[in-house]
Formats: structure tokens, sequence, C-alpha cells
DNA sequence: AAGATTTTTACAAAATCCTTACAATTTCCT
DNA sequence: AGGAAATTGTAAGGATTTTGTAAAAATCTT
């Protein structure tokens, strides 16, 4: 699954390409400033970042330039309304990155999304390997000494999450806010039970295990 | 699986085309200039390259040197916005080579592949065969143990796709977009009858089968 | 118009997910 | 340390969502 991060203060415009994108069978968040957008990235790798210039409270640049000083890698498409870009606007992109100018259509937004992956060949399979386990992005599935352990979609988000940073505490607010929606019930103990059957379906997987944090978590160590 | 390489700069055309060839049955990759080309080079063997000439950085006859340096064997099909070219250049293809004048047709071009590709004896790839089962693209028509399985156009299309990427999930909003049509109404159930239809018409085949994941869609897996 | 194909609809079946309840564990406080 | 409070583990079962599929309706082909 490919992951786009969509930064756009207007609130209808980021809704309509989210869903788009997601209909074009991406995996899409919305930001609607780069002070959200960047602690969206703390919590997920994107593989690709649409990015609106004029936003209030960091433009555009200045949210790329955070970014890049984190990850150099991440293509950025940028979208701005002006209709003849500053050269210093110009010069700000990089090889890999793209410009698009307000109004576009969709489908010319999805051409360039598609060229710019294609560029940075991102179309890799996504498979963590771990010892004898395997969980793999694009099959969907998790494996452990060849045999398939079978996981339903909220177990294979939070376990691909968690193995994809290993080490790192996600609370459950934010595994909650990721994977079942903003509007979830705080009270829920979805994500404990979650949790609890994916421990029983990796007992027996020997190279690592999900602990508890008390007050704080869970997260996958290597053993 | 046959590898085609698209050395071209203009995202949108190198997309286009990309798609086209990607959907013809050839496995492609898409180069924006002479320097990525060779770097993709290094990492995947490829049968044929498809190259434009005029590229910023390095242009296409450059590149075709420095590619034969390395490799005599392999093709190449030069796209040229020039109707009439130079001598010189004229001169440079080799007799496995090729020219086309944009704008050209696409299917033009992949008439032109496989022309290249016959040359060097290469097979085309347009069935596929999975123990006794055999899917041809060229005939549109699927058989096993030598009966003909009679597929609607739209069942054809989809179990061509699953096959072509066994193991992969092919979520319904991607089988939508590409066979009925981003318009498509994201309610409908047709992905799930025409999926259901096939199941019927090849439960008699062991090789494969095509297995729900649910909540994502649906994927072939062998077995 | 007849036949084939495709879509919609409706209901059944299956899978997933959530809540609940209570037990176990950990932390906090004196 | 001992007990209270908070946090976590987890089984059970019922609610919800997703999928299967037959049959009717609509659409396309010839």
């Amino acid at each position: 699954m490919i992951n786009i991060l969509v930064v756009e203060d207007d609130a209808e415009l980021n809704e309509t390409i989210c869903r788009y994108l997601n209909y074009s069978g991406y995996e899409v968040s919305g930001a609607m400033n780069g002070a959200d957008a960047l602690r969206f990235m703390e919590n997920k790798k994107y593989d690709l970042i649409v990015s609106d210039i004029m936003m209030p409270l960091m433009d555009g640049f200045v949210f790329a330039e955070t970014v890049r000083a984190v990850n150099q890698e991440i293509p950025i498409l940028f979208m701005t309304a002006k209709d003849d870009l500053g050269s210093k606007e110009k010069g700000f992109a990089r090889g890999i990155d793209d410009y698009l100018v307000k109004p576009f259509d969709l489908t010319e937004l999805k051409w360039r999304i598609a060229a710019l992956l294609r560029r940075v060949r991102i179309e890799q399979v996504k498979k963590i390997e771990i010892g004898a386990f395997v969980i793999d992005e694009e099959e969907h599935t998790a494996n452990y000494r060849g045999e398939e352990i079978a996981l339903t979609k909220k177990e294979f988000s939070v376990l691909y999450k968690l193995l994809s940073f290993p080490k790192k505490t996600f609370s459950r607010a934010a595994l909650m806010e990721e994977f079942w929606g903003y509007d979830s019930n705080s009270t829920s103990r979805s994500v404990d039970v979650c949790i609890a059957e994916l421990r029983k379906k990796i007992s027996e997987v020997e190279e690592f295990e999900i602990i508890t944090v008390h007050g704080l978590g869970y997260k996958a160590v290597m053993r």
C-alpha cells in the first residue's frame, strides 16, 4: 500500500483530493497545515507528499524544508494557485519534485503522482522480514517459517505499524486514531483486544514480541 | 515476463506509455533521463529500451552509446519529435533498432515493440500458463485441460489481471477503476458478482483459486 | 427482437469487530 | 509492606460490517 500525505488548508479541496486518491488505490491522510502534517509523519511512513504552497502559519516551502531535513528521499508535489511561479519558487523543487497549477484535473494529479512514484522507484514490495517472520503489505499476509498467519485487517495494520517502528511505543489513542478513526470512543478497549488477539497469533514467533508499556501503550521489541 | 525500460523526460507521456505497455503485458520501468535509466539497468535486466532522443542532460544517442558499450544485444526503439531525421542520426541506429516519430499511436508503439522483440527472438508473453490452465490475451480465451472456459469480457479482464500478479490483493476500487471506469458507482456490487461468476467457472481448476481478503479485495493464489 | 452481458437488489452467510465483565497485574500512596 | 486505585488481559457473545449469490431488471449486441 502506498501512503500519500495531502497538505491543503482548504477543507473542501483537501477532502476532494483525499477521496479521489483513496479511490485510486492509495492510502491517504489529509492534513490541514504544515504542523499537522509533521505530526502525521512522526507516526507513519509516507511515500509522497502533495502540498499546497500558500497556507496559513507555515507555507509549503517552509514545510518542505522541514520535511527534507529529516527525509531527503520523499518526493513532494506542490500545488499552487499562481499561474506563473517566481524563479525562486521554481528553483526550490529538486529533481524528484513536481508542480501542479490550480485549478487542475484530478486525473492530471493522479498521473503526476504515478510518475513521481515511478521516478523514485517506490513500487517495490514493502516487506518486513524478521528472521523467519515475514509480513508483506502488498500480499497482506504474515508468514512464519513458511506457514501463513491469518490476520484480520485491523490486526494486520497494527502489527505492520508496530514492526515498522520497532521499539517505538504507540499509545492506544494514536493507534485508535490511525486505524479506527478520529471519532472513536476513547473508553473503548478495542486496541487491547486486538493486541491480545495478535499475541495469541504470534505466540509461536520467537523473533519478536509485543510488550506493554504500562500507562503508555504497546511496542514491538526484538528478542 | 519481458522487461521494458522507457526513457522519456515528459512525465505525462512517460506515464502514458508505461501504463499502456504494462497493460499490454510487459513489465515496465519509467526513467526520466539517461542517468536514471543507467541506474535502473544496473539493477535489472531489460529486454528492450524505448527512448526519447531529445532529453535534457543526456540525449538519447549519448545514452544509447553508453548502453551499447555494455550490452550489444538490447534493441532500442527511439522516439523523436522531428519528422525528418538527419542522416547522422538515421545512421546511428543498428539493424535491430527502430524509430518512431511523435506523435504516434500507442497501438503503433506496441506493434513495433512486438516486431523488435520478434527480431531478437524473444517470445511474447500474452499467455499465462498455470499447470493445465492457460489464459491467452491475444485470443481472449481461457482453457483448462484442453477445454475452453467461456469468459465474458469483464470476467476475462479481471481474471487476467489477478493472474498477472498472483498473490497481490486488488481492491474492489482498483478493479472498478481499471475495468469499469472511475465514474462507476462505488456502492456497486458488480465486482463481487463478477468474482462469483469467475469462481463458478474455474471451480474445476485445481492449480489456483481466487481468495477473498476480507475488507480489502481479492487475490489469486496458487495451490 | 432475441440473446448475451452486466448491474442492481435482496437476503443469507460469514467474518470481523466491539462491548462487557471480571480477573490479573501494576502503580501509587500511606 | 499492604491496600486502594488504575491499568491491562482476555473470554464470551452479540452487533456490525462485509461478502456470497440467486434472481430480476437494465443494458448492450447482433
